[in-house]
DNA sequence: CTGCCTGCAAAGAATTTGCATGCGC
DNA sequence: GCGCATGCAAATTCTTTGCAGGCAG
């Protein structure tokens, strides 16, 4: 019996847990929250617990594999690790990845010239409603 | 005694807490949370509750005199409500606006021609070091 | 074996809501 | 006087942590 600090998970370890939260972030299209992760998972692996999803999801997060943005309703994960936006629609709620444009890349750069700053990520969120939901 | 649903206030009557919060949301430039404003504003008026804070933010906000934005680290609230974006150092932890620029203009306008969504609004989240910090 | 990882439950943190009281009108 | 906003405390929601046992290597 000894101290424990129950962190997330290092990467050396398989566990079918780990594999199978991995793999559906891999497929999942529309940012899940975790407690969708964990639905998802729950249906191969019943006795998934929501601790377990946190935590590697925290680990796929640290280790670079997926990305964590805030949104008002909580946290949504993403395997896209490269730079890009998310655009979201605000009468179906659906969650789209957006790439970066070369005119938002000459903005970012006319930033840093003005300020001085050195920039290492933009995040956009944009709002609005998507071209299906126009069409209705 | 009747049924009660403690919502947020509406703008109808002034308060001395609701003006105190607005008040000092003007001045302050650091995006500051819900705690920080409680612990500024309790400097004028000592009984102020968090509950209070809470509900006057959502009012401000619900009315279009502040804006709310989710960082990792939960909520922040601003005065500005016309479109910007937040620029955040890594090493200070210093909030910034960032006026929107032309360039971003016409990246959002290629967006919206390429995919037929119309986009109501966009909150970029930058994260860098600040000129500060880069000259230490 | 040995220790990392899991599941469950409890602890925390952030935000919201219920109620009784009091202030603004 | 009436009713809305406040303050306090309890309730929610989201996320993290403590343990004990099981599985991977």
């Amino acid at each position: 019996v000894r101290a424990t600090k129950t962190a997330a998970p290092s990467t050396r370890r398989s566990s079918k847990q780990r594999e199978a939260i991995a793999a559906y972030l891999e497929t999942a299209a529309h940012h899940p929250t975790a407690e969708q992760v964990l639905r998802a998972v729950r249906k191969r692996i019943p006795a998934l617990g929501l601790a377990t999803v946190y935590r590697n999801l925290e680990a796929l997060v640290r280790d670079g594999h997926a990305s964590r943005t805030m949104h008002p309703e909580g946290a949504r994960y993403d395997t896209r690790v490269d730079p890009h936006h998310h655009f979201t629609c605000s009468v179906c709620g659906i969650v789209e990845n957006v790439d970066p444009g070369p005119q938002e890349t000459k903005w970012i750069q006319a930033f840093q010239r003005s300020t001085g700053a050195a920039v290492h990520r933009v995040v956009a969120d944009i709002r609005g409603v998507c071209a299906d939901c126009r069409r209705r």
